[in-house]
DNA sequence: CAATAATCGAGACGGTACGTCTTGTCTTGGC
DNA sequence: GCCAAGACAAGACGTACCGTCTCGATTATTG
C-alpha cells in the first residue's frame, strides 16, 4: 500500500500522459496541515480539503483513500526531525533526551495528531497498518540503535527484550497522553527513564 | 453529569405521570452490548440501538447525551470483576498477577472496546473526563493499594513516584494493545513487571 | 407507486409518530416550480430544490425516489386546469377549442417541461411509468368523453378507432413541440382538426 | 457545424503534420454502435467509448462537440435506408408503405436510439438545431415528393397545408413511440393513413 | 534530411451533482 | 408524564461523469 509522497516522488519513470501534479499534491498536504492546526482530524472535512487547496475532491480520492490517509502523509511530511536520536556516549543519557524531546512533540499540536491517528486506528484496521508500517516502525528503528549501543557498550542488561524496553520507555508517555492523567514535563521523561535503568526494587 | 444506572436506580421520589420504564433501561443497555460484540464503537449507530431494543431514538437520547455514553454504562454493566486486586504477600507476585489478568481482560472483545473508548475521547473531551473519572480512576485506585502495600513491607523504593510506576506498568500494556505492534500474553506481563522491578540497567 | 400529493393527502389514518410536515411538502414543490421557470428539468439539482425550500435533501428523497418525481408532481399542482374540456354541442368545434387551448399550454414554459417529462421517459422506464399513468391517461380520459358525444350525436363515423384519432389529433403538436419544426398557433390546432375531420382526399 | 463523417471526408486539402486517423474514427464510431446496443445513450458515456474504441477522449472531443453528437454520426452511419420512398401510382398507397416501413424502423433499436436524440434535443438547443437539419428534414424532403405528386395526380385537396399533412402522418407515430401508449404496427399504420385520407367525418 | 506541425495515447485535473448516511431535535398520538 | 414512532435539518460521505488540459510519441509535409 502506498497512497503519498512516495509515489508522487516516484522518480523518473516518465509515464505518458499527463504528469501528477506536484502542485496539487503539495496544496492538498498543506491545506491539510492548516485545517488540523484549527479542528481535530475527525472535523476536517474532504472538502474542506479540496477547497482550501484549491483541488478537486476528485483528485484527494484519486490518490488517498481517504482524509485520514491525507492527515497521515500530512503529519509525516511536517514531521520535520523534531525528535532526533542523540548520540550522548550513555544509553541512560540518550533515552533521556530522546524521551525529552519526544515529550515536547507529544505536547505539541502535532502530539494530538497523533493521538488521533492511534484513535483512528482502533475502528479502521487498514489505518491501522499502514500507521504501524509507516510511522511506528520508522521510529522504532531509529531507537533501537541506541539500544544497541547501549549493550554494545555493556551499560544495558542483554538479558531483557529490548521491545520490551522500548515499550517500558515510551508507552507510559503515550498512556497519558491518550488519557490525559498525569503529566507530561521533562522532570516526568527524566523519572521514568530513570526508573526503568534503575530498577523500582528496594 | 451523570447519565447511567445511578440516575435510574435513583430512589422511591415518585414523580408524577408514567414513571421511567425499566425494561427500557435494560434493554437498551443489553442492545448495545450485542451490537456492540458484533460491530465496532464507531459503527454501532444510536438509531440501531434503538431499533434493537424496542425503544425510540427519543428515549436514549433524553437519558444519555449520546451513544458512546450507552456504550460506556453497558459496559460497565457488563464488566465483571476481571482484574481481580490480588494479594500474594510480594508486591512483584501481585503485580504480575494483576497484569496478567489484565492482559486477558485487554485481549477480549470488551478490552477492543476500552481501547474504543480511548479512541472517543481524542476527539470529545466530554467523554474524555467521564471516562477519566469513572474508569481509570477507580481502577487505579485498586492498584495503589498493592503499590502501597509493596512500600510498607520495603520491597519497593520509596523514591519514585507512585504514579510513575502505574504508568510504566500499564503504559506498555495499552501502547501494545492500541498500536498492535508486539505480542500481548502472560509471558510479556511477567516480563514487564520484572523489568520495572529489577531495572534494566546491568 | 405513489410519491406524492395523495400519500400526503392521504386521509384520516392519523398514523403514530411525527406527521408529515405540509410546509415541507408544499416548500418543495414551489421551489422546484420556481427553478423550472428558470432552468430545464436536466439543470434543476436536487440541492437547490433543498437549498430553495429550505428543507434537506433527506427530506426530499424520503418521498420522491428523485427530483424528476418532485418536478411531476409539481407539475401537476400547477396544472390547474388550463386545458377545460368543452362541450359546445359539435364534435368539432369542442376539439378545435381543446386544441387551441392545449397549444397554448404547450408554447407556455409549463409546455417546455411537459417535453422534459418525455425527455426523461426516453430512458427511465420508471419515470414512464408513472407519467403515462398519472398523466396522459388522465388527460386521454377527458379527451375521450368529446369523441364519444360526437359519436353519439351522428357526427364521427363509428369505424375509426377512436385512440388513433386521438393521437392523430395531438400527435402532430406533440411532434411539432418536440422537434421545433413548424409553428404552434391557433390557426395550426384549425387546420389540424379540420384536416382530421374533412379527411385530405379529394 | 460540422463535426462529422463529411470533415473526415473532407478531401485531398492536405494540411501539413500527422493526418486524421481514419481508423481512430471509425473505431469510435463502431464502439459507439455497440455500446448503443446495450445501453441507452445518457447512459454510454464518453469515457466508456474511448475505452472500447481504443482511443483517448481528447480525440473524441476533438472531433465532436460530445458523446451526443458522436451518437448522431454512428447513427447516420448505420441507418442503412430502411425507409424508401415508395412510388406505388397512389399517394395513398405511397403513404401506408412508407409508413409500414417507418413503424419497423421505430420499433427496431435504431427507433429508441432516435427517441433519444429527441430527448436530448429537449434540454439541448445545440444538438436539436443540428439534429433537425441533418435529420428531420433530409427525410420531410423525400416524403414531400409523395405529397407533390399525390397533388398533380388529383388525388389529394390542393388547400390543405402539405406540412400539416406530414405531421398529420408521422406525429402519431412519434407520439406513440414516444409516449409508450398504444401499439405500433403495420395495422395502425394503415389505419392512420386511411383515416387521414377519408376523414373522420360521418 | 531536418524542422515543423498536427494527431494520437494516456491520463491528471477542477467542477459539480448524485443519492446515502448518521446525528440530534422535534412532534404527535397512545398508554 | 413518559413513551413509540417517525419526520426533519444539517451536512459529510465517496462515486461518477464531464470536458479541459498537459504530456510524450508518432507521422507527415515542407523547406
Amino acid at each position: 500500500m502506498k497512497f503519498d509522497a512516495q509515489s508522487a516522488a516516484e522518480p523518473d519513470v516518465k509515464r505518458r500522459g499527463r504528469q501528477r501534479s506536484a502542485e496539487a499534491f503539495s496544496a492538498i498536504l498543506s491545506a491539510t496541515c492548516q485545517l488540523l492546526e484549527k479542528k481535530c482530524l475527525r472535523d476536517v472535512t474532504a472538502e474542506a480539503i479540496a477547497q482550501r487547496s484549491g483541488v478537486s475532491k476528485a483528485t484527494i480520492y484519486k490518490w488517498w483513500p481517504n482524509k485520514n490517509f491525507v492527515a497521515l502523509d500530512a503529519f509525516l511530511m511536517r514531521m520535520t526531525r523534531d525528535v532526533p536520536t542523540p548520540d550522548t556516549g550513555s544509553a541512560q543519557k540518550d533515552f533521556t533526551e530522546q524521551l525529552k524531546s519526544l515529550v515536547h512533540f507529544y505536547v505539541s499540536p502535532a502530539g494530538k495528531l497523533y493521538c488521533q491517528f492511534i484513535a483512528e486506528c482502533q475502528s479502521n484496521p487498514a489505518f491501522l497498518g499502514v500507521f504501524r508500517e509507516r510511522f511506528l516502525q520508522s521510529r522504532r528503528n531509529d531507537v533501537r540503535v541506541m539500544w544497541q549501543r547501549g549493550i554494545a557498550r555493556g551499560e544495558i542488561r542483554s538479558d531483557v527484550d529490548g521491545e520490551i524496553v522500548l515499550d517500558l520507555i515510551y508507552g507510559p508517555i503515550i498512556f497519558r497522553l491518550l488519557a490525559g492523567h498525569g503529566v507530561l514535563s521533562d522532570q516526568q521523561a527524566e523519572a521514568i527513564v530513570e526508573a526503568v535503568f534503575r530498577g523500582i526494587k528496594a
